[in-house]
DNA sequence: CCCTAATCTGACCGATCGGTCAGCGCCTGC
DNA sequence: GCAGGCGCTGACCGATCGGTCAGATTAGGG
């Protein structure tokens, strides 16, 4: 306890405070929408001292990423590891959409502003994460067909992750939302070997 | 050909130009991230002359969905008009599939953007209008499942026809991306009334 | 207690934002 | 050939953008 931590300038409370507060209204209101006095703001804190944590708004971006870009590194590693065998897809599918729920914001901005962010490297990685996982799951050279199921469930997934509209509030329980999205899921990708 | 046009300050060419380009930029770099001066530059024209055929930045936007509001709100009305008997199921699929194609640059902004949006009319009816051609395919209050099909069909699809990787050029014909969607779409739409 | 370093801030920077306005050239009808 | 209007433009506006910097404030270890 009293000794040093192993890595002292490990990220503080701010930091991740500032990092979460981001990541919802960049996805809500897009990266080009959202400037840093809205940040600041909406945080507590003068823009100045936003900029005190994060150099840039682009690194301020890329942070509130990392842990997203992380794990999808971590499942696109498992996913090759494993051989994509039939039966194992379930797994894959059930794993995967576990990962959307878990970084929906981030998801949500990578899959719906990815064009327009292209040149940030960490949306970049991000983007080729994905297209990696989606060619583990095809035989040989995808057809147009295979690549328009993939490409909407997908962007459909991460959609409806992050569309909660007001009317009709947020009641329905994560649970409920989770095995649909698992069901739906796994329909389209299951149509991608034939 | 002498004669005064019937209304006389129909749509001119240029304004149907900017209203082209705009509509390309703002469903690729989104509303916030395209500002006027860029527009003007890839028309060719000065910032001031964009604001001489349009009062303002929202109404560049306005002007540019109005077709794709329109056709959208026929299509509404072709749907109400015609009970949803399950026969008739796979030729809405296809008319909307077509509709999305027609104007799949204004599909993007909506279902994309709609939520940073919700405050211009337009976006605002576009929605409703959504909201109502997907209520008009559900028996009774909609399940979640059912709800989360729809909006993976249709975000999934929008999605889609906007994301054009560079890589892999689009050399598929559109006939093919349309049989693939109007494929996935009605798989999804189907499971609606179950 | 005091010195240092971490944290935070307001003032300020040049650039760009959406938008206004006076005036330019050009075409057209009289 | 002249008057008038339309299309178009540069100059300009206040506001805001992302970002810098010097200094105030705070916290903590010796």
């Amino acid at each position: 306890m009293s000794s040093i931590q192993p890595i002292p300038r490990i990220q503080n409370d701010v930091n991740a405070e500032l990092r979460l507060i981001a990541l919802q209204m960049f996805a809500e209101n897009g990266y080009a929408g959202t400037s840093l006095q809205q940040i600041a703001d909406a945080a507590g804190y003068s823009k100045s001292s936003v900029l005190y944590h994060f150099r840039s708004k682009e690194a301020l971006l890329e942070e509130s990423l990392a842990p997203a870009l992380s794990e999808l590194g971590e499942f696109l590693d498992s996913v090759v590891a494993r051989a994509s065998s039939d039966e194992l897809r379930a797994a894959f599918v059930e794993e995967f959409v576990d990962l959307l729920l878990e970084h929906r914001l981030a998801a949500h901005i990578i899959i719906n502003q990815g064009q327009t962010l292209a040149d940030i490297p960490a949306i970049d990685a991000a983007r080729g994460y994905i297209d990696r996982i989606g060619e583990s799951f095809m035989s040989e050279l995808p057809t147009t067909k295979q690549r328009i199921r993939l490409g909407v469930a997908l962007a459909g997934a991460a959609y409806v992750l992050v569309a909660a509209r007001p009317s009709t509030a947020e009641i329905e329980s994560v649970d409920e939302i989770r095995e649909a999205l698992i069901d739906v899921v796994s329909e389209l990708i299951t149509g991608l070997s034939a």
